[in-house]
DNA sequence: CCCATAACTAAACGAGTGTTTAGTTATTAA
DNA sequence: TTAATAACTAAACACTCGTTTAGTTATGGG
């Protein structure tokens, strides 16, 4: 009927993405994400509505990415170590193509305020519903425990993931090892 | 000899600070301090020089402010304990005026990339490390511990505290206060 | 082959950014 | 009282932002 796209979507929203990794929301420009995803300003308007459309995609391709490593954690059966072998694991996951991006959940989150859109606080929040809702099924393993404990062991180590995710941009390996340990010292 | 200032300095960097505090360095933009500060923009660049020296007089200021948590746990005696209660104080401190600012330190930390300027970063640094400092100083109240495991507990006390300071913005005081008794749990 | 149509290019849009500057007002030493 | 000067007001600066649009190019069904 007419034209092909010659770009795949799937394709220039990870080049996005890794922008908005590096870079937060704000400072990432359609300028830039012209330039970065290689495709002109209409085709990103045509294709993902504006930066907002843009981001939220980006923000699904993270997921998906992230997503291998939770699903080594869910298939685990080793209990606490699991969970503390997944801590070891995301920091790598931070540092795979670059020094210092931390998370893209945990920089957006920390960016963004109380006033910013709904789409994107309901992405962050969703997402970290989930990734609890997996711890909690780890620590659910050791059946000696009983929910109230689960669920307060449970929002400690998301809001220890938070941390680490932001220390990930500051601090140094042997810090930050030195951290998990601490972390799972008890267990 | 000429006309007289009609503001002063240290009242306008104080609404200055609480701006950059809500709204983080890059979001807040001269128009809006131009409005909070209560002066015209000529009198804020004749006083600070650029938008970057606004701010760095107002990380100044947030010492201050902090300064006074940070020399009650300098005064404590009670080890650990006072550590605790400089953790929780800072949760109230985060919260004073209004719900959710988090930390500015730690906000703008979580923000600039490694690209930002330099003076902005060395107050950063500086202002991590003297904290550090005040913690190595009162883990040294157990003449037990030698010094590799007093830094190594001061380094995980610093991540925790940027930790909690992000989550501040997030986590309710419930889940807050788990994480607290979490992390001095073994002590 | 041709034309409807989607995808491309590139320029322009209005609004907002940090910063500067020309012009006015008020103060005070001489 | 006046002249020098610092502090004020407000408009303009050049630039970038996200977004739109007019004009061109390529595709494929009839």
């Amino acid at each position: 009927m007419a034209r092909k796209k010659e770009y795949l979507e799937e394709e220039v929203i990870v080049k996005a993405m890794n922008l908005f990794w590096r870079n937060g929301y704000e400072t990432t420009s359609m300028q830039m994400l012209e330039k970065e995803m290689g495709i002109n300003k209409f085709s990103i308007y045509s294709s993902f509505g504006n930066k907002k459309g843009v981001f939220l995609e980006s923000l699904k391709c993270y997921k998906q990415k992230l997503n291998k490593l939770i699903n080594q954690l869910k298939t685990s059966e080793n209990g606490i170590a699991g969970l503390k072998q997944y801590f070891y694991d995301f920091i790598e996951f931070t540092k795979e193509t670059e020094f210092g991006k931390g998370c893209l959940i945990t920089n957006t989150a920390n960016e963004i305020g109380e006033d910013a859109d709904e789409k994107i606080k309901d992405a962050l929040t969703k997402f970290t519903d989930d990734v609890k809702q997996v711890f909690i099924q780890i620590l659910k393993q050791d059946k000696t425990k009983d929910n109230a404990t689960i669920e307060q062991q449970a929002d400690f180590l998301i809001i220890s993931m938070f941390g680490l995710s932001s220390a990930t941009r500051i601090f140094n390996k042997i810090q930050l090892y030195n951290y998990i340990e601490n972390i799972f010292k008890n267990n």
